[in-house]
DNA sequence: TAAAAAGTAGTAATCATTACTGATTTTGAG
DNA sequence: CTCAAAATCAGTAATGATTACTACTTTTTA
């Protein structure tokens, strides 16, 4: 029932195989190699519904693109505002969570938290 | 020199009179109850004139809609997914920012850390 | 005080995303 | 197995937020 297509496993596949956090335009071209005929409109279907079952996440940097990742434990994310480069950071950050939670009385399902600056390469030139 | 045009002036106004992290939209028809003239491309335009010069920031909780926030002090947000509504919600995380800074050797400008989940209100009906 | 620079209103163009359509594939009950 | 219902797909059209452009107005400054 769940994935049975084999144009969702493709997306999943292509979107795991990286670390870079990518849009939908690079997702859907990277798939093309591997099914040459699957559609614009699949790729966003399934990534939408990849997200809802909660086997992907999507990371909003807010440059108006839709980036997509893999990788569901929770993690932060560098954003260099020169290169658009996204970057992956291990930092606990469970106790915010939780102070949120409780500040608010809301309950937390996802987290997006994007650190916006210039990164490590763009610095040194 | 700086924000010498009414236009720049009441958008300004209009989102630190709020703290709905409104869209471009609302803040478009906001400021067309002050200046019925004003047009949808000014308010774009000086909006992100005053995001690049610091005085505004940028609220990105991935809903395709660019949000913003005239209270520039440092802090979280919290997005409803079921209302869209966005919280303010003060808890520091300056340690965090410092980490992600030394983990990755560059350095942070802006934080866009955004926690996605149901709110109080939602909760209770 | 007049030319240069910056800003504006209004509109057209762009482009990421979503919706639609008719065809194909999968599922599950008989 | 078999075939109708349900789900998914490819391809294309529509939507809608954002950006670009143009002719005009305001501000700056020399």
């Amino acid at each position: 029932m769940k994935n049975y297509s084999k144009q969702r496993e493709v997306i999943k596949e292509v979107l795991c195989s990286t670390n870079t956090h990518p849009t939908v335009n690079w997702i859907y071209s990277e798939a093309r190699k591997k099914l040459p005929n699957i559609s614009l409109g699949t790729v966003y279907r399934n990534l939408a519904a990849l997200q809802q079952e909660g086997i992907i996440q999507e990371v909003a940097v807010g440059d108006g693109l839709q980036h997509f990742d893999g990788d569901i434990k929770e993690h932060l994310h560098f954003h260099c505002i020169k290169c658009g480069k996204i970057l992956d950071c291990e930092a606990a950050d469970s106790s915010i969570k939780l102070s949120v939670e409780k500040l608010l009385g809301c309950q937390v399902l996802t987290t997006n938290c994007v650190f916006n600056g210039v990164c490590n390469a763009c610095k040194n030139k």
